[in-house]
DNA sequence: CTGAAAGCGCTTACAG
DNA sequence: CTGAAAGCGCTTACAG
């Protein structure tokens, strides 16, 4: 209870031995006789001590730390991904050092800067729009990186993801298969190349190898979030042709696009179907509930993390991406057109 | 690009000057020549050269880290309140190191020790089921801890909060003034102070200072997720006398009792209007949307950051609680009665 | 304005 | 089995 730490000297000197055998029984060495253990782990529970990671790091050169940036904390999203990362990281003795950047490139570039400052062993990114800087300081760094649900344009990077395009593929087949024809769709920034684009052909394809006929008008692209599903799917509500089914590419969106559809006197799924993607806990809050192509996002952080730790441990490691199975879970916000 | 970084003894050897001399432009200080500061700059460009944040940390004794223990990071609750945390500190130059905790006290116990042999600089922790371990391990380590949004049982600690029994009488009160005389109540833990005990007592004086029929049958305790707020409403449908509104302790579980109310047929809020608490951003995602007694969720994160880091440069800081205001948000989940 | 040297709190050959 | 000493990568009096 002193206000100066105690440091492993001051053990040594209360248990009369030398800083070389503290240092070993703290380290669980074995070729340490019973007693001094015994001396030394009485004056480490009387001084109150706990060893300097600070100082261990510098001396080990291994700090035991992750960098993580997430693109917003407040999405469950990449909340309930960064829940599983953690989990992964501290049942492997990491720890992770958490940055918010709200889409500002700035902060990110500050705290990769930050990052390797801190001798972080590895970072985890959770959003794909790298642009330039961001993409040169990391190679700058030799830090191991992985990306996490998704993949930035560049080779180099590995990436933990789903097939985007299959998966979107399938959530629009499963739709024309209940019968649908005139299928809206809301999707995401066309600069991003899995959730944007590939999701988008996708979702074209589909149509495309099952004869039905693409309607530009009820195609619209946001940002991910609810609010511009709310948007988007006003301005497709106000088309002269309403679709009847609409496939939004994140649960966010989709909720959002519910919200519109709700607020405009109108029943899911009776009047209009709608399919969310990502597997978000907010499928199962709202009402009806949401059929979404979801994304192993419980299960996606520990592969990351896993990933990351084994390109730490061997820098020679396969660098290639890790693909995951998507998956489409039915609720109650589609129906089968009689 | 070297696998090897570069250090400042490298630099000093490039820039053909003393690592004292590097030092010196490292940290902007004013007494060295132009030409000097040129050399080092150019030497650290081309060594790609970036300072070891843990040397410094050794020699400075100062980590600018900052441990914080989440209950849940898959809440939009904490997420919201960790998302302001994150930007008080990144403003501030601060770092945090972030655990998530399911009610697992081992692991809180662990990372309270990590904390300390990081030698983070001060600790946030935002849940108030402490025990004696936990107490007497934050008080073993001399690190100043504050408590976001809860209050636990001891005067040591520093909380910051809204007046939970104050905003719970306001809430109960304004369903009354609404006109109802049955109101039901799902609380929270009551071996919680702020959310469990006080929220109750603020419910139970605000229905006696207006002579309203306190009814247990209609009374339950959750664990303020949804699926509890589910569980205890079918559980307050299913009694003779249902309750014609209820007023439920947490965004989440009023969330689960809406959809609860919803799968038996009800309507919200003709058949039972529904008071929530927290302010959390599912209130406004929800259909009819949810009218809450809010806590400034936005604002805490940032003043406990605030006062955690005047503790941290004054020691000797007055501890008291911060009391934040609370505010009821009327949105569309309560109707006036006829 | 500049540099040699000591020290931050540990670990680890090396010698005994 | 144990300890003296060097070293991890920095900063900072101190002397010049």
């Amino acid at each position: 209870m002193s206000l100066l730490q105690a440091k492993i000297k001051d053990v040594a000197r209360v248990a009369g031995v030398s800083v070389t055998t503290v240092s070993r029984v703290l380290n669980g060495e074995k070729y340490v006789k019973d007693e001094m253990r015994r001396k030394v782990n009485k004056a480490i529970e009387q001084l109150g001590y706990a060893p300097s990671h600070i100082a261990r790091s510098l001396v080990l050169k291994k700090t035991n730390l992750i960098g993580v940036i997430v693109p917003d904390l407040t999405s469950s999203f990449y909340s309930t991904i960064l829940s599983s990362v953690e989990e992964a990281a501290s049942s492997n003795g990491y720890n992770l050092l958490v940055c918010n950047i709200i889409e500002d490139i700035d902060k990110e570039l500050k705290y990769l800067n930050v990052f390797t400052e801190m001798r972080v062993e590895g970072i985890i990114i959770m959003h794909e729009k790298i642009n330039e800087d961001i993409r040169a300081q990391i190679h700058k760094t030799n830090i191991p990186v992985v990306f996490s649900s998704v993949k930035p344009m560049d080779q180099d990077f590995t990436s933990i993801i789903i097939d985007d395009y299959q998966a979107a593929y399938d959530a629009t087949k499963y739709l024309i298969e209940l019968g649908h024809d005139s299928i809206g769709f809301i999707g995401g920034d066309l600069r991003d190349v899995t959730s944007g684009q590939n999701r988008y052909s996708g979702y074209r394809n589909a149509l495309a190898d099952h004869s039905v006929k693409i309607v530009y008008e009820n195609i619209r692209f946001g940002d991910y979030k609810v609010k511009s599903g709310y948007e988007l799917m006003k301005e497709l509500l106000n088309n002269k042709q309403r679709p009847g089914a609409v496939f939004v590419v994140s649960d966010d969106m989709a909720i959002g696009a519910m919200n519109c559809i709700w607020d405009h006197g109108l029943r899911i799924p009776e009047d209009i179907s709608v399919m969310g993607f990502d597997g978000s806990q907010m499928t199962e809050l709202v009402r009806p509930r949401l059929t979404s192509m979801e994304q192993p996002i419980h299960h996606m952080g520990k592969i990351t993390m896993e990933t990351l730790l084994k390109q730490i441990s061997d820098p020679e490691a396969a660098k290639g991406d890790i693909i995951l199975p998507h998956e489409l879970v039915v609720r109650e916000s589609c129906r089968k057109v009689p």
